[in-house]
DNA sequence: CATGAATGAGTATTCATTCAT
DNA sequence: AATGAATGAATACTCATTCAT
């Protein structure tokens, strides 16, 4: 990939992430990146497929960068969910409670008006959502009998972008935290 | 109020809801409601303050139009909650997976930038909170001792958020119907 | 006079000396005159009839406030002008170089673009030139014999409204001072 | 330079000149320069921006336009000031006493709000200033010994604002003419 | 592949003014 | 005389995109 293309891509992923797909102009991009507008053009269709760019590379990402380190790090694997959990509170924390998750804030603003990105955003959050039902799956004999490892990875990426969105919408951790903490409690319920 | 500044107030909720806020243009709300552009500015000091009416007109419509017809149907308290998430549930049927809540669209695309706003964002999520709260309060002795009201409502408001970005992204109620399938369970474990 | 109009000329003369004709919007002015548009329109065929009003008030008030007061408080009537010439030297002064001549500001302003403001413009320079020929005329006995009072009214009015215009472009009072002390030393030459 | 760029300036200056800043709409420029609004934006960061373009090519018009014509037809330094003077009175006398001098128009109107324009009125007013300061130095030896070339210089400047102001405002070349004699008039008190 | 000028519809907002009450 | 909502053209400026070099 050339460098001018991989600077495009993260650039807009940043700024996409900071300020919204359509708050983000395509100048603003341009110019944060060092990029003239024809190179642009060049490389992607236009803003759309920049974006489709960019989750394709959230996607490519999410292995070695996102869940990789945290199978890395810990072994259990129920309580690999928290340290997950935890890195994105991490990253509410660093940043005022501004930055949650990147495709949490393109889903809601982008599926509604463009059909092409859709796919894309399910993708990466099928892609998660896989990724932590293989770790229930690891501990499929501590569950009750009844668990489902893919409905209840699909309720662990459900509870965390809820509670980004309320601790961004309320300015502070707490909303996150106590999110959380019923989510292991109902893991807890379901060891017993 | 003015009949001007009501249909400002709601077609402007309808176009932030369908579309998001900033791909809403101002023109456009202007159209649709039929009014002239100067009566907007004589109205609201500018598309964030009628934003922030828009919400202000939720927090009133909160308890008459979206609570307390729940209370009105069902008198089991722990019960309202899922007639609470079927109602919302029945609004992504009926438009194809396109509107959610339209509180949790606007928190993540305007909290970052709009700082007048995220209050009033905030106050909707903490009255719709407190409601549900009051739900689980009443059902305190059919739940396990250590369970805290405000903080299981919580609970039930990052799952429905969740699973309506999920629901979204997906195109299909399937993760919103997993999410509240994990919700009721983690409620009859709390109440066994 | 009625207290709104009274109102709407003293806010008016004010913002058109501090900001300018064109820069001056009536939203502004009313807000700070505390008065309703239709009220303006009342009294008021429109914003240039509001600016003639105000030139016409400026006209009432030259004898009584401007060159009135020089009169009573210096009895010889050549220092007269540099006593004229002090006050707005502290106007300067005391606004930071910003304030200068009213009439002066709207003379370059409006005299192209508005046929019916011009002639007021016009009539307040040649009241001020009067009052100072007059001056200048009961000195004539120590002033050379070809020395016409008008045309050095003139003069005097010229190189006052350009030392204004000097000194709001510097940003200092220097070039007013050296314009004045020119306009000293010629007055000297001539009662040589 | 290229074509665009320099369409924009002159087209911006001849505007600002003959209706004022504010009077003056960026829709006209673009539309008497046969420009479109994107292009404005390319060269330049906004209206403002685009009034100091036009300051900064006033001053390299200076010389070469302005006083490098009067150095060549008048050998006499003295007499250079009144074929100056002289050429802005035909400029006022083609116009109809419309058109006079264009920094002085800007410098009244923009100096207080702008604060980036100021400088660069006020160079335009220092190097006009200091090349009839170098015509009165060329003269020091048929002048009064305590006369000071930019004390003199600036009385010139001074007195042709100001008589282009008088002259704008009564719609007749007398007062400009009047004011031209008077300073003649002192010029040859200081030869005696 | 890069450059950067050009395009022109679109943005939110302000303008002076009118008018029914 | 006063009120304040309504009017709609005009304001300065940004948008994503195109294209000749």
């Amino acid at each position: 990939m050339s460098d001018t293309k991989d600077r495009l891509l993260q650039t807009a992923a940043r700024l996409f992430h900071e300020q919204g797909y359509h708050a983000t102009g395509v100048a603003t991009i341009l110019r944060e990146a060092g990029v003239n507008s024809g190179s642009l053009y060049h490389h992607f269709a236009g803003k759309e497929a920049l974006l489709r760019g960019v989750l394709d590379w959230y996607l490519d990402q999410l292995r070695p960068v996102i869940t990789g380190p945290v199978e890395a790090a810990e072994s259990d694997p129920l309580e690999r969910i928290f340290v997950l959990l935890g890195n994105y509170r991490a990253m509410l924390e660093s940043t005022g409670c501004v930055l949650g998750c990147p495709i949490g804030n393109l889903a809601l603003e982008v599926s509604a008006d463009h059909p092409a990105v859709r796919p894309l955003i399910d993708a990466n959050f099928a892609q998660w959502r896989a990724v932590v039902a293989s770790w229930i799956d690891q501990a499929r004999d501590r569950l009750l009998d009844d668990v489902d490892a893919e409905a209840l990875a699909l309720f662990v990426l459900t509870t965390m972008e809820g509670a980004i969105m309320l601790a961004r919408a309320r300015g502070t951790l707490e909303p996150f935290d106590v999110a959380v903490a019923n989510l292991r409690r109902h893991v807890e319920l379901l060891t017993a």
